[in-house]
DNA sequence: TGGGCCGTTGCGATTTCGGAAACAGGAGCC
DNA sequence: GGCTCCTGTTTCCGAAATCGCAACGGCCCA
């Protein structure tokens, strides 16, 4: 690095004793070496060599600038082993924003297959709905955002997209149990639904659904907890609405996919800011995190 | 010192996050820094700026590049201290950050007092909040810290601690002022209330023990100024309540401390960075400030 | 679709740095 | 004392790094 260059002149000055050998060393002239070396004393307001007949000697002042100058050349080599690191994928840091539906398994999942690999890369995961997901994009308080139905916007570019079936979700023993595969809309609406509240996207697609039909919406409870929705379905003979992606695998819990004309699938985005260049860690993990998707979920062109 | 001046640069543009803005603070021209920058950045082998419309971004490579130049300022920093204490005259400079509490006469006392000693050390004292001092702390924009009340923190090595009565404040002549010791909170809030705001750590301590009473806060005046609220209790029969070390000796103003049944009393705290070196004059002072508040506030293990 | 802000580039001027040689002083030796 | 050999230092000059100026292209926002 170039600018330790003065302090290796007087690092060699203090190795050698002697000006002249140590100039010789560096490739450059005495004279130029005595400049270096005097500018510092200047610069430090004290001498740091002891002029004898033989040569440059140290003196206390001297010492402590020398230590200095080993420590500080030794954690410059730190640091730029550490940097080394980091353009490779071992090192570095990524912040992911999420919907709520994800931090069940998708997302838990994914982390920790990636630091099984990588240990020194650290995560941030934030749960943020659609609206807010984007934002954190823009506003680099994200590197990644993985989001059902993001509303559509030109910052977004789009790593990977599928489609997630919403689904009717009840205990183990409620009538819709009974049976498997779809269900329709309106089997579900006669039970008492536990439904997302608006600050979540499976709340707007539903409401969008069932405004076109002019249906009601007998919602029971609502919350903004998917995790609290599915405590209470547990507890009684609601129904709920979630996507499979966020459904924990428990043997108390059934779920059946709605029928798709009564509800349109909604779409699973993982993003990122358009046109920025990712920590290569952060970009490695996008990669298999999209590749993940797809083997779980199938492709759906982005 | 000379060879500093390229990663002052880069310190500059990470400050400002944006080249023109740090060029004009280095009195030098953007094109100037841009290459510098562009020099250090093909020497690391990878960018530690991220380029976006707005300016210039510290990606991962650039923290840990800022990370070590704060550090290697500070170092310096010591050693040229440690130097200037081996010529016998002490220099130096000591950052300090301070609650408010202490301007009025705590801090200008020892800092008065030491450069009677040592008139070639310069001081720097900034009023932060208790949170902020502790940023202050670990961005090495402070040497030390003293603050009441501090967010507890593993960065944060206390090298004094003691406890602070809360004292009701008025003017003389005031009905409270008639008895001397301790009074009850209650007997306080009787009176119109000139209290400090959220941005001081005695509201949050007040607030603390009045929701643990439910007692409401009847404040007719609220004030990030410990001087203005003492300068209105000097005019009215309001009631205010400070620190004892931030009360200035003025025979117009009376203070009582709060029962402490009401009010626990507050901490004191004198800090720095945990495991840092501090420089030979700073850490002078430092021990000096603590042995001074010990004088006259008594010990309390930190 | 301009205006303003951003970083970047080419080029000429300036400052800094390094090289060659001469200078000054001390040590050892005859 | 004089000579030699070493030391660091100074002077002058050319080379190289650095900087300032003006212009360029990209991006955002109104």
């Amino acid at each position: 690095m170039k600018h330790l260059r003065i302090l290796t002149y007087v690092a060699e000055v203090a190795r050698h004793g002697a000006i002249r050998r140590a100039a010789e060393r560096l490739n450059i002239t005495p004279s130029a070496l005595t400049r270096q070396i005097q500018d510092i004393e200047y610069e430090l307001g004290t001498p740091i060599f002891e002029r004898v007949a033989q040569g440059m000697r140290l003196n206390a002042a001297g010492e402590l600038l020398v230590r200095h100058i080993r420590d500080q050349r030794a954690d410059l080599e730190r640091v730029r082993s550490q940097i080394a690191d980091l353009s490779g994928v071992r090192r570095g840091h990524v912040a992911l924003a999420c919907s709520q539906a994800f931090v069940n398994h998708v997302v838990p999942d994914e982390v920790e297959a990636y630091r099984a690999l990588f240990p020194q890369v650290t995560f941030t995961v934030q749960v943020r709905d659609h609206v807010q997901a984007v934002a954190a994009l823009t506003q680099f308080e994200a590197d990644l955002a993985l989001v059902l139905q993001p509303p559509p916007s030109a910052d977004m570019q789009v790593l990977f997209a599928c489609r997630q079936t919403l689904c009717a979700l009840m205990r183990a023993g409620h009538p819709l149990a009974a049976e498997t595969g779809p269900v329709r809309l309106r089997d579900c609406l006669v039970h008492p639904m536990a439904v997302p509240d608006r600050s979540l996207a499976i709340r707007h697609h539903l409401d969008d659904a069932l405004a076109r039909r002019g249906t009601p919406l007998n919602a029971v409870i609502e919350s903004s907890s998917l995790e609290f929705l599915r405590n209470l379905v547990l507890r009684e003979d609601a129904v709920s609405l979630q996507v499979p992606s966020g459904i924990p695998d428990d043997p108390r819990l059934r779920f059946r996919p709605i029928d798709a004309r009564d509800l349109p699938p909604m779409s699973l985005i993982l993003a990122q800011l358009r046109g920025r260049t990712l920590p290569v860690a952060t970009a490695k993990f996008a990669d298999r995190f999209a590749g993940s998707l797809h083997q779980r979920y199938g492709a759906q062109g982005p």
